[in-house]
DNA sequence: TCTGGGGTCCTAGGACCC
DNA sequence: TCTGGGGTCCTAGGACCC
């Protein structure tokens, strides 16, 4: 059996923790710049509050019913949030977290008595041990302990799916856009087919969904149906992507001030790929104006550069990423927000640094040149620099790579003919 | 004039998650 | 006046390779 157990209200259980004043008290935890609601207490869930909503949209309801609102403060919750996991491990060391305030736990080959209470027991140790509040579903897939655990959170706490009697008697009153996996597009596009519960899913044919929902769909319904398609992530993977953007709350107009932001972007990111021993291939930098907003010319772009050989250093990553901000930038737009996002991620350790230092721009240019060259001489082929670093593709004609230019740069290209 | 088949890689866009 | 900041995966189409 698989366990998902999700913390209540993280954000504003773990404010709660820190001020105990705050208890049954309505609370909203709100994003950057106090811009809208990412975490609501129940009391603020009860008064209609919706996820996402813009602060400045529910200034009444907050002064009449005095809303505590708090400033997202991550370096908490994680804290928090890494108490919790580490709770939960003494419960099966079988554990995938799935994100900073929910894990998945295998059971499987427990011989456990009464299994029931041990799930009991382990919530209410957790909330104990932690000062959060959790809720549990069980199932025998990851999809079913995801619904079961949205129902026992509206109830005690703890949902057990022990039969397929169980999990039917579930999906007959659940609505489809409450399942992991079904968002605004696809539960509108079901609801236009007359299915709007999750048995009625279930029981559609598996062409029908692979051709509406894709082989994704047909995973979450086989999942329903009780056929486990998606397993236990205990290792963590490496990151494909690292982004770092930030909305600015303020409209910006200047290109010094997209330059600020953008190049201590650059540098947070490249911290992450160290944190993490990566190194990036690729650099996006993206700017745009403020969607929300009617009646201004909107703007948006992004421009990809490929980074000359793959690393996650501070200078080279900023220095590329304002090339990439020139040439997007256009004057006379007001801007809301830019980011940094780097993708073709590969481990530092697999980095051939021999070949050239990456901080050592004079030789940088000399390959660019050398690589400008060669692509107006020829037309057909391909050239790669520093031989495992997938650098530099370029086209040329066959078999007429001059040796002598070859001999002279081996140090740094390898050719294939 | 007729013009293969099997494969990879890359990119853009769209859906979803917390 | 003020609307988050991260991520994942899939699909389709084009370029290119042998």
């Amino acid at each position: 059996m698989i366990a998902l157990v999700d913390c209540n209200n993280f954000y504003v259980s773990c404010e709660r923790l820190f001020n105990p004043s705050l208890e049954n008290q309505p609370c909203i935890v709100a994003s950057n710049n106090d811009g809208m609601a990412i975490a609501r207490s129940n009391e603020v869930k009860a008064l209609g509050i919706k996820m996402g909503t813009p602060i400045f949209m529910i200034q009444d309801l907050i002064k009449k019913h005095n809303i505590k609102i708090y400033s997202s403060n991550y370096t908490l919750y994680a804290d928090v949030s890494s108490r919790v996991h580490n709770t939960l491990k003494q419960f099966t060391p079988n554990i995938e977290i799935y994100s900073i305030d929910e894990c998945f736990l295998n059971f499987e080959g427990f011989h456990l008595i009464d299994f029931e209470k041990y799930i009991q027991d382990m919530r209410k140790f957790t909330i104990q041990a932690t000062g959060i509040p959790v809720s549990v579903g069980v199932a025998n897939t990851k999809t079913l302990a995801k619904l079961s655990n949205k129902i026992a959170k509206k109830n005690n706490g703890v949902l057990i799916l022990k039969d397929d009697s169980d999990v039917k008697q579930a999906l007959k009153d659940f609505d489809i856009s409450d399942l992991w996996g079904i968002g605004r597009q696809y539960s509108k596009k079901l609801n236009g087919y007359g299915i709007k519960t999750a048995l009625e899913l279930r029981n559609c044919t598996d062409d029908f969904i692979k051709k509406h929902l894709s082989v994704v769909g047909l995973r979450l319904v086989k999942e329903l149906r009780g056929e486990p398609c998606i397993g236990l992530e205990e290792v963590v993977p490496r990151k494909k992507g690292i982004c770092t953007s930030r909305s600015f709350g303020k409209n910006v107009e200047r290109y010094e001030e997209l330059k600020e932001a953008v190049s201590t972007y650059a540098a947070t990111v490249s911290g992450k790929l160290r944190k993490d021993n990566s190194c990036a291939n690729l650099l996006t930098v993206f700017i745009h104006t403020n969607p929300f907003k009617e009646g201004i010319a909107q703007y948006s772009a992004s421009k990809t550069v490929k980074l000359p050989v793959p690393t996650n250093n501070t200078t080279e990553l900023i220095h590329h990423s304002l090339m990439a901000l020139k040439i997007i930038f256009k004057n006379g737009y007001l801007y809301n927000k830019a980011g940094i996002i780097v993708t073709g991620i590969v481990p530092s350790d697999q980095i051939q640094t021999n070949m050239f230092d990456s901080t050592d721009r004079e030789k940088l240019k000399k390959v660019d040149k050398v690589f400008d060259q060669l692509n107006k001489t020829w037309g057909r082929g391909t050239v790669r620099v520093a031989s495992e670093g997938i650098v530099k593709k370029w086209s040329m004609k066959r078999g007429l790579l001059s040796p002598d230019y070859t001999s002279k740069w081996e140090d740094i290209i390898t050719a294939k003919c």
